[in-house]
DNA sequence: AAGGTTATCAACCGCCGGAAG
DNA sequence: TCTTCCGGCGGTTGATAACCT
């Protein structure tokens, strides 16, 4: 037998929250922590279900959450980050300090998502006067599939999906002895092979698939590109499609150094141009990005790498 | 001023992966 | 090994504020 139920939903409060509530909620995590959502709101004396005080904790009671009053600065933000990741509202909140995935969600469905879809060809920022209208067609990513046979543009096949997938797990993978060798030979035994933009991988539509190929080499280094975009979590783009587009020719920026190693080649050495991107996307996906711990610079690098990200997206 | 419409956003719902038992 | 539950997520709903006619 499985555990006892978190909670009946009979006899229990519901609908907005009073000062009360929130005071005992707030209170209770002050002195006892976080977690343990199931026992909490017997213990503190809450007639809610253990669901509804994390989400009430998480949203509005953390001492660190910033509400409203987003900046243009995070607005562009969220509208590239949602370009590049689709409706992974707690990725994309995870890279604004202080903001929730509820807020953002809420933020983007009012105000972004109308703002995207009336001006599809707007200028996002100072960097972004060259951009296309190959932009509009990203921007309604998020309830569209669209898969279309040019190539010239990455944007252009991309596949879009409905619904998010999910992909928490961490693959690590043993660097392989041929840098160069196909992809195929990588593969697992049985497993559906498909031609899919210039690589034969396994069924695009998982992601563990692409996860696990091990061909991107880094420098001396082919450990950190092994372990390359782990929760990456790439839905509504599909990232292989992404990282499978002519990326050397449309990005040409450099990420090599942090901690004072190089961690990647730019793309004009002879190894896959790809590899920068994907380190970077793995830094600041991977990181758990401590809230109270990201700087100014930071969040200027992060929108330095969305804008070269934009990039590969053609716009 | 009143009634209708639209916008906003907090809270809920249902699903999923992983852990507990 | 299987069943059940927790924690977390994205989608949706509903109350209410703001705006319009």
């Amino acid at each position: 037998m499985g555990r006892s139920p978190c909670c009946s939903k009979e006899g229990l409060n519901r609908g907005a929250w009073t000062a009360q509530e929130d005071n005992i909620l707030r209170e209770y995590i002050r002195t006892h922590g976080e977690g343990k959502w199931r026992d909490l709101p017997r213990k503190a004396g809450l007639k809610r279900c253990g669901k509804s005080c994390r989400l009430r904790w998480l949203n509005y009671l953390r001492p660190d959450i910033k509400r409203g009053n987003i900046s243009a600065e995070e607005e562009e933000l969220i509208i590239r980050l949602h370009k590049l990741l689709g409706n992974r509202w707690s990725l994309i909140a995870g890279r604004l300090p202080g903001r929730t995935d509820n807020e953002i969600k809420n933020y983007w469905n009012t105000n972004l998502g109308k703002k995207v879809q009336t001006a599809p060809t707007r200028k996002l920022s100072r960097h972004s006067d060259e951009r296309n209208s190959t932009t509009a067609q990203l921007n309604v990513a998020s309830n569209v599939t669209a898969s279309s046979p040019s190539s010239s543009k990455m944007a252009s096949h991309m596949i879009i999906r409905t619904k998010a997938f999910r992909f928490s797990k961490v693959h690590r993978l043993t660097p392989q002895p041929n840098k160069s060798e196909h992809l195929d030979t990588n593969l697992g035994e049985g497993q559906p092979i498909m031609e899919y933009g210039h690589h034969s991988v396994r069924d695009p539509m998982e992601y563990g698939a692409y996860e696990e190929r091990p061909s991107f080499t880094c420098g001396e280094d082919n450990d950190h590109a092994s372990d390359f975009l782990m929760n990456m979590n790439m839905g509504d783009i599909c990232l292989s499609d992404l990282l499978d587009s002519e990326f050397s020719d449309i990005c040409n920026f450099n990420y090599c150094e942090e901690n004072g190693n190089e961690l990647s080649r730019s793309p004009s050495s002879d190894g896959p141009a790809m590899l920068s991107g994907q380190v970077l996307l793995q830094d600041w996906t991977s990181n758990s990005c401590d809230q109270a711990n990201v700087s100014a610079p930071t969040l200027q690098s992060f929108s330095s790498f969305l804008h070269s990200a934009g990039e590969w997206l053609g716009e």
